[in-house]
DNA sequence: AAACACGGCGCG
DNA sequence: AAAGCGCGCCGTGTTT
């Protein structure tokens, strides 16, 4: 197939609102290079026409801008389909998981010296002009060369990479699975998530009220004018004026740390402590509504943008906005929360499924630990962590009553993981709230019985030591540096968890666009979860066509622990979720 | 005015 | 000697 590097200049990011593309360059493997700009070149319409029609594969360094920026020009989202490409950013993503940025320019310069200051003219031009992102004002014979010159970095880059990729076999599955990804998500991000106007309206009229009465309290304890937003001011009121204890200090600068967790420790000390907890949860909520609101279109629908491979593990990330962190009630330690997941709600005519992987950390856990009685356990459906709730309490938690049980299974679930992650007999000890002497004993008969589990960390971070990586069971490799041993189990479980996670996305879109006629499809990836459009006057069939969206999610043949899905139903609002269950039981 | 470092915090 | 990590984004305060 012609290999063609390709890339795009857009008027800004803004690729799914106002900024459109207004030039691009193309360029062979060998360099030679041509750029075009529409309206002013003849034939840059169908130059580009060939480019996509043709038969041929586009290389790119982050494919999916040039794509949304093409496809929007060309009014041909269909072409998603049929286009075959490349991306140079995934190649150095999956080759160097650990490099801080994936910059075209950075990667050239320090794998072939290419030198990276052409844009500095391009920069210097853009001094005076006061709208920063837009580049079609620059004159255009120095942005031609400065298009061709990025291409032709991008071809660079292809052949420097590609061929490290297609020697290995399990790189190249790898790499085929990441741009499976693209298309997928580019469906997602162009539907995008629908939040309510009035309800946002509302709830930040609430928070304003709820802010100014928080800030007027602390002023008032304060007994001057401060900036309650200011933790130099909220330092001097707590550790100077009221003389609160310091319970933990700041990493870089050694300060005082006013944080969350400080101040619940601090709460009962001083009733203004809530009252700072109330203002930063608040005024942060009015800030992250208002966000929401800006990013949304006329219709209500915010179009994120999607990084397949953001996160060093291979995790996904979200940003503009960052709809992954979406604030909900509920959580644990955290007293003052924004309901914010009640803006969140279906587009008319349809609901919101919310499909999550259950318990999938611990299930790898007991996977990559081989540990052989609780992979029986998974085998079984059973409580993966009951057996370790059973050796921490044994007849402690047989003779409890309900409530109790479900305390001690909690701390015990938390001592499963912590022990996977490395904590010793004394921090389990602790964590099983039972007295030193007892803990360290119920540690030992646990080790006893989980060996395996106990020295995962062990295991893997003497691995991290020798070869400076990890490796996820699909054969991804995860750099770290080798004295960070104990990062390793997060990674591989972290890693592995998002590979799942992917590699499902591009079957289900297939999948539900067969289905349901394009009318069902994935809105948002969320790590371990996945949010899917569904149409109303479908819902006779969901129980079968979530039963395969379930099926496709759980087929991985390559683990010895089974995986499992939870289905939720929204109606209303992303807040109001409940159970769905697939069929009735029998 | 813009860029940066930092602490802090939401989610997983 | 050690329960861990990943993101994006905000406001403050400082530097350029």
């Amino acid at each position: 197939m012609n290999l063609v590097c390709y890339d795009t200049e857009t008027t800004g990011l803004d690729l799914w609102g106002k900024d459109r593309m207004f030039s691009f360059s193309a360029c062979d493997l060998e360099g030679k290079a041509e750029v075009y700009r529409l309206g002013r070149d003849e034939g840059a319409e169908e130059a580009l026409r060939s480019l996509f029609n043709g038969d041929r594969s586009l290389i790119c360094h982050n494919v999916k801008f040039d794509l949304k920026a093409s496809l929007k020009h060309l009014q041909d989202w269909d072409l998603l389909d049929r286009i075959s490409f490349h991306d140079t950013s995934l190649q150095s993503k999956i080759l160097m998981n650990n490099h801080p940025n994936h910059k075209l320019k950075n990667l050239c310069f320090e794998l072939a010296g290419f030198p990276k200051d052409d844009e500095e003219a391009i920069w210097k031009v853009m001094k005076g002009r006061n709208t920063m992102e837009d580049f079609s004002r620059v004159p255009e014979d120095l942005m031609d060369e400065y298009q061709k010159r990025d291409v032709q970095r991008c071809a660079l880059l292809h052949r420097f990479f590609y061929p490290k990729i297609e020697r290995d076999a399990r790189l190249r599955d790898i790499y085929r699975s990441e741009l499976d990804l693209i298309p997928t998500t580019i469906r997602m991000e162009r539907r995008g998530s629908m939040i309510d106007f009035g309800k946002a309206a509302e709830l930040i009229f609430d928070l304003e009220t709820w802010t100014e009465q928080a800030r007027a309290a602390i002023i008032f304890e304060a007994g001057k004018d401060i900036n309650p937003a200011s933790q130099d001011h909220i330092r001097e009121l707590l550790f100077n004026k009221l003389g609160l204890p310091v319970l933990k200090r700041t990493a870089k600068e050694g300060k005082e740390s006013t944080s969350k967790d400080v101040l619940l420790e601090l709460r009962d000390k001083h009733r203004v402590i809530d009252e700072i907890l109330k203002f930063r949860s608040f005024s942060r909520g009015i800030t992250t509504i208002r966000s929401y609101m800006d990013f949304a279109d006329e219709e209500g629908a915010i179009h994120p943008d999607i990084n397949t491979c953001g996160a060093i593990t291979g995790r996904e990330s979200c940003s503009k906005p960052n709809l992954q962190n979406v604030s909900k009630e509920g959580v644990l330690l955290n007293p003052f929360p924004i309901p914010a997941r009640r803006i969140f709600r279906p587009r008319p005519g349809m609901v919101n499924f919310h499909i999550d992987y259950s318990g999938i950390e611990m299930r790898l856990l007991v996977h990559y630990a081989r540990e052989p009685e609780l992979i029986e356990v998974l085998n079984r459906d059973g409580d993966v962590h009951l057996p370790g709730t059973l050796a921490f309490y044994g007849d402690e938690y047989r003779g409890a009553d309900k409530e109790r049980k479900k305390v001690l299974r909690g701390a015990a679930k938390n001592m499963n993981f912590a022990v996977c992650y490395g904590a010793g007999p004394k921090k389990v000890a602790e964590g099983l709230g039972m007295g030193v002497n007892k803990g360290l004993k119920r540690y030992s008969q646990y080790k006893e019985r989980f060996p395996k589990l106990v020295e995962l960390n062990g295991t893997i971070s003497s691995r991290v030591r020798k070869e400076g990586q990890i490796k996820t069971t699909f054969g991804r490799p995860i750099k770290l540096p080798r004295n960070m041993g104990y990062m390793g189990v997060n990674y591989l479980i972290q890693g592995t968890a998002a590979e799942i996670l992917k590699r499902s996305q591009p079957r289900i879109d297939r999948y539900l666009r067969k289905a349901t006629g394009d009318e069902a499809g994935i809105l948002l990836p969320i790590h371990d979860e996945l949010v899917i459009e569904y149409p109303i006057k479908m819902l006779r069939d969901a129980p079968e066509i979530l039963g395969n969206v379930r099926d496709l999610m759980i087929d991985f043949s390559i683990f010895s622990v089974p995986l499992e899905v939870d289905i939720e139903i929204s109606l209303n609002s992303w807040a109001e979720k409940k159970p769905y269950k697939l069929r009735l039981a029998s």
